[in-house]
Formats: C-alpha cells, structure tokens, sequence
DNA sequence: TTGGGCATCCAAAGCGGTTTGAAGCGATTC
DNA sequence: GAATCGCTTCAAACCGCTTTGGATGCCCAA
C-alpha cells in the first residue's frame, strides 16, 4: 500500500492525503480524520525512502566505529552509550547508523556519509588531544558532536562531557582526607583526553596539599583487568606502597581489588580503591550499598543526551556550538576507609 | 554534483553516465574511461537516497534491542558481535541501522522496519526458546538470520550457532578425566537457548559416567561477576563443595575466581575452572598463556559470518534457509589441575 | 453585482538516481 | 542495394513521497 493506492481509494489526490497525514493545516479536519483512518485501517506506512529522498533529509545519524589495531574502542562504556543514544533516536524516529570501519578508513568514511547522504550529523566518540576529526568535520559540513573534549582545537565546536578533572581532584580529596598520602593512579591510555584530564585532576589535589605526585605511582593503560592488575601489583611491590588507588574503570577496578587481595591485604581496610563508574547496565556497582566507593555518572545517560543535542543541531544549524558539562558524584562503597596507621 | 550535473559537463546522457559507473556492457570502453576520471575528478558520489528509491533496495540490515527490564542484552558480548558483523557490512557497502526500543514496542519495530522499507534484512539476537520473533519474521516476510537457536521453532530457517551443547559437554568430559566428580555449573539465564543447551551437554557428560547431577551444583542467572562470585561462594559453601566449576563467560569467571579466592582456595590446584571464552576483543583471556582453561569460539567471527550469511540470503532469497554450527576450541589454561586427592 | 478572501483540494514538478524501449549508425549479409 | 545486426547512446518513465503554484467554490463586504 503506497501514497498513491490510499489517496484512489480515498477518492482524494495523493496531495491531499500526504497533507492530511502530516499534519498541514490546509485541509478539512473531517477529511483529514477520514484520511487517518483509512490509513490506519490499510496499515499504511510511508516509505522511508521516498521521503528522504524527497525531504532531502536523511533522518539518520552515523557512528563511526574505528577498528584500531592498538585501541579498541567496542568496549562495554561504548556499548552503553551506543544504547542511550539509540533510546533518543528511536523517540525521535531517526536511525542510528554504525559503520564499523578500518581505521585508515576512517576519514574517507566521514567524507563518504556526507557526500553520499546517508546521515545528517555524526557523533565522535573518544577524542584525543588536537583529534583530526574535528577539523575534518567542520570542513565537510557535516553537523556533529564530540562525546568528551579535544583539548587543543582552536575553533568552538559541540560536545558533551563529563567533568572528569573535577571527579578526580575529588576524589583524590577524600582519599586525603582519610589520611592516604600514597595514592596510585591507574589510568586509562593518556592519549585519549578524559585520561589526560583525570591525571591532571589526581595532580592538582596532590599539590594542593604539597603533595609531589610520584611517577612510579602514576599507570596508564587499556582499562581493562589485566592491566588493572599489574599496574597495582607492581606498585603494591614498591619499597614505599601505595595505601590507595584511583582506578579508571569498573573493569580495571577489579584487576585492583585482585591484585590488592593476592597481596594478603584487604580491601577497603589495608588498601582503599576509589574507581570510575560509568553506570553500565550489565555491569553495576553493587546493587543497593556500591562495592567501589566511586565518582559516577551514567554514560548511558550521557548517550541520550548527546543524541538530543546533536537532533538539536541538526534541526538548528545556525545556532551557536552547544556545550555542555555533566557533574559526576562521588559515591561512597565499601571499598575505602582510613588510611593504616603506620 | 550530482549525475544530471556530471552528464551535461560530460556531454552524454545521464543513462550512459549511469551506466558507465555500473558497470554495464552497454557502454563503449572509451567512454567508460572517460566517465570514471570525471566522476573522479569532480568527487562525484551517487546519492544514496536516490539509489534506494531507484532500485526499491534498502541497503541496510538492521538489529533490533530491546531494552529489556529484566535482562540486558546491552552487553559485551553483543558489542564485539556487533562490531563482527559491522566489518562484513562496511566490505559489502550495506549501512547497519541498530533499533534500540523498549521491549513492547519489539514487534512494532520490525513490523515497521519492513513495512517503511528501512532495512533488507535484520539479524535476530539472543534467541529463547520458542522465540516469537521467527514466526513473526517469516509471517511478515522479513529476511532473517538468527545468532543462535530457539528450540521449539518448527518449520526451518536460517541460523548460524556455536556448538554450545558439545563445548560444554567436553569440558565437562576434561575436568572428569582430570578426577572431578563434583562439578558446579555457573550457567547463564536459562529461558537463554544457549544456556538450556550447556547444561544439556554438562548433564550428558556426567550421566554418561554414571554422575547424578546435583541441583545445588547448577546455578542460573544473568552473567555477571556478582552472580558468579555468589554462586561460586554458595556451592563452595555446601557439605560438599565442588572441585571444578563450569562458568558461561568470561565475567562470571571472575567472579569465581573471587569466589575461589576468597574462601582460601588456590585456583588451578585447590579448584578447577572453566570458562567460555566468546573472545572478545577488549577482555582477552590472557595473551599468549591463557589464564582460564576455556571453550573458545569468537563471537566476533560469529558477527562476521552472520552478517554474511544475511546478505546472501537477500541476494537469493528463494535458495532454501542457511544453517551452520560452529564449533568451539578446548584450550588449555592455568585455571584446571587434577582434583585434590580427599 | 462584483470582486476579494478564505478554506479545500489538486496537478504537476521536483528529489537523484535506475531502467526500459527505441533510435542512430556503420558494418555485414544476401 | 536493401535488410539485418551489433554497438552505442539517449529520451522518458519510474521509484514514492513532498511541495509549489494554481484552481475551485463559497461567503461576505463594498
């Protein structure tokens, strides 16, 4: 059943009964019920492609999904934020479109999705200091925004972000507070920006107690268990231990809380952990009382908002770059507690 | 730029230009050339809108996921298949669109997915048994491909699985030849196909040395390291605890091991473990040296496969319905040992 | 009476490609 | 020399919708 078939059997032109289902204001409110209920009665669904073709307007929002050789970037926090954003476009009927690519073939990807049509705006995931992506972006005209910050693009552009720098410098803090004067950092890989704002973060709270960060008690890795792991083993070895660990993620928390554990020490008594918890939804912090004390912030949550922001620039692309900074809290579990008196 | 526009600057008709970067045998080689540098030259890239409605082809496949309250299909393990079957679209130039809608609103999804022509094909995620959704498929004449199974489904159709049945059927096997006769089996949701069908493979390998399977030695629950460690920690608990555990993926593994660890017990001499590896890309199972004992098959070459065998069965929709199993490699880590002697 | 305004509706022209049917033309065949 | 054929090319229809620019009829004010 298509435009044309309903309008015949309306006895009405295809015009009309496009207007009648869209909403237009020129046609008669007795017409136009008649028109809604036929259309529903046949089961009539416009075809996407006729109209976006006709529109000119995709009605569909890419994801380009790098497949690095070194960084993998289909990890679970993606996973979650991929959901989030779906959520916001399923609401808004637009389709979200992933394209999983070689990472060479990443630029030629972005350049191909505008010329050829397929979406209306993109988002970038996981920036690096001075991302090329940006630029790139901007230059082609194709609307988009950055989930995180690229520190050192010159140009405003749009993005979303977690205040990871705050998150850490807090928790940094509390640690402190408890008494943890040797704290280690098991960061993620510091050429991604939110590692390099999470360090920066852990440093300046330290200094502000005249504290001189050690580098031996500063990781940076993948996140994950392994790397967890060993980061914490090698730094629990050192003559001079650390009493408490910042940790960048669920995952890599939980190679900590091992490698504090195989050392005979326990956790949250001998050894605080505080860790990132991006909220993930197969994943959770404990249940009703978090095991990780924590600086959270839902990254799902942080995909349906991107999403509408970028809905919002591309339904409106003269406005300003938008901006926008989420809080992260600092939730306390059963993983921190005084530091040993020694 | 678009045909009309490359045509005239051209001289030939927009028939001939079409033609030319088709691919047709209509055209004389020359001009061939010629229209191939200018398509070149000016960065000439059809759109892609007017080829879908031109051809009635969507281009596209989609993936349905539903939100679910209960269980959570956003997990790693669906990332990594995501990310297989993304490549194999990306070689074949087709867009994957990913559905994210409450799970009520499932059938609405596909039903509209066809009817707005949005996709060619969808592939079906995490079967149960007698899954609606493969009745609903074919009655709206949707093409499909299921990861997995759904038992209970009479008529057939396509699918591609791992072997679930005999992975966890020989590990069990390994660990009775290693001289584990209590065994715990930290198995996944069991309204999961795959799950019901471990646990078959589990009861046959016992059964078929004689070994009544003990209820208090299998657990069901979703895959998490929580539900592991409480699982693992109960069962160690018992009058009897078990030697050996079977635990349905990596995550759950962990929490194991926790478990394991936590009540004294050294892993690999103390108690024995076996995982199954899907092998993701961000959470290996050890590098070179695995360190769980594992049944291994990569869900990422599952997405790949799946993904193709989807794409031919768009391109022959009347060759009869595809079906493969895949089998999964018994590798050998540092987690399984002989049973202690008691 | 007339003409302007308003409410409705429609024909037709896109959107940017693909595809059908036909035509031009030199070479070949009878 | 006419008919046939193969090789190229093109005009036009079509995909299914949106949207522009009328057209129609009716009501009301001048």
């Amino acid at each position: 059943m298509n435009l044309k078939e309903l309008a015949t059997k309306l006895g009405l032109s295809p015009t009309t009964v496009s207007r009648a289902l869209n909403g237009y204001p020129e046609v008669n409110e007795t017409t136009r019920e008649r028109v809604v209920a036929a259309a529903k009665r046949h089961n009539y669904h416009p075809n996407t492609r006729a109209i976006r073709l006709a529109t000119g307007r995709a009605m569909a929002v890419g994801h380009v999904i790098p497949i690095a050789t070194r960084h993998e970037i289909v990890n679970p926090v993606f996973a979650d934020f991929i959901a989030g954003a779906g959520e916001t476009y399923s609401r808004n009927d637009y389709d979200m479109v992933l394209s999983v690519v070689p990472d060479e073939d990443e630029e030629t990807t972005y350049r191909g999705l505008k010329s050829k049509g397929n979406v209306d705006g993109v988002i970038v995931h996981a920036p690096r200091t001075h991302d090329p992506r940006i630029a790139l972006l901007r230059e082609i005209g194709l609307p988009f925004v950055v989930h995180g910050r690229a520190t050192g693009t010159a140009e405003p552009y749009c993005w979303l972000d977690v205040n990871n720098r705050r998150a850490f410098q807090r928790a940094t803090e509390f640690l402190l507070d408890l008494g943890h004067t040797r704290i280690g950092l098991v960061n993620g890989l510091e050429f991604m920006d939110f590692a390099i704002r999470r360090r920066t973060g852990y440093v300046d709270a330290l200094t502000a107690r005249s504290i001189t960060p050690d580098p031996a008690l500063m990781a940076s890795d993948e996140m994950t268990e392994i790397a967890g792991f060993r980061a914490a083993t090698r730094m629990l070895a050192l003559p001079q231990p650390p009493t408490a660990f910042l940790a960048s993620s669920m995952i890599s928390g939980m190679g900590v809380r091992r490698a504090v554990e195989s050392a005979g020490l326990v956790l949250g008594r001998d050894v605080s952990v505080i860790i990132h918890d991006d909220d993930l939804s197969y994943m959770k912090n404990g249940e009703d009382v978090p095991i990780f004390t924590a600086t959270r912030s839902s990254v799902r949550e942080a995909g349906r908002l991107t999403a509408e922001m970028l809905l919002d620039v591309i339904a409106h692309p003269d406005a300003g770059p938008q901006q926008r900074l989420l809080e992260a809290e600092l939730i306390i579990g059963q993983s921190t507690g005084p530091a040993p008196k020694g």
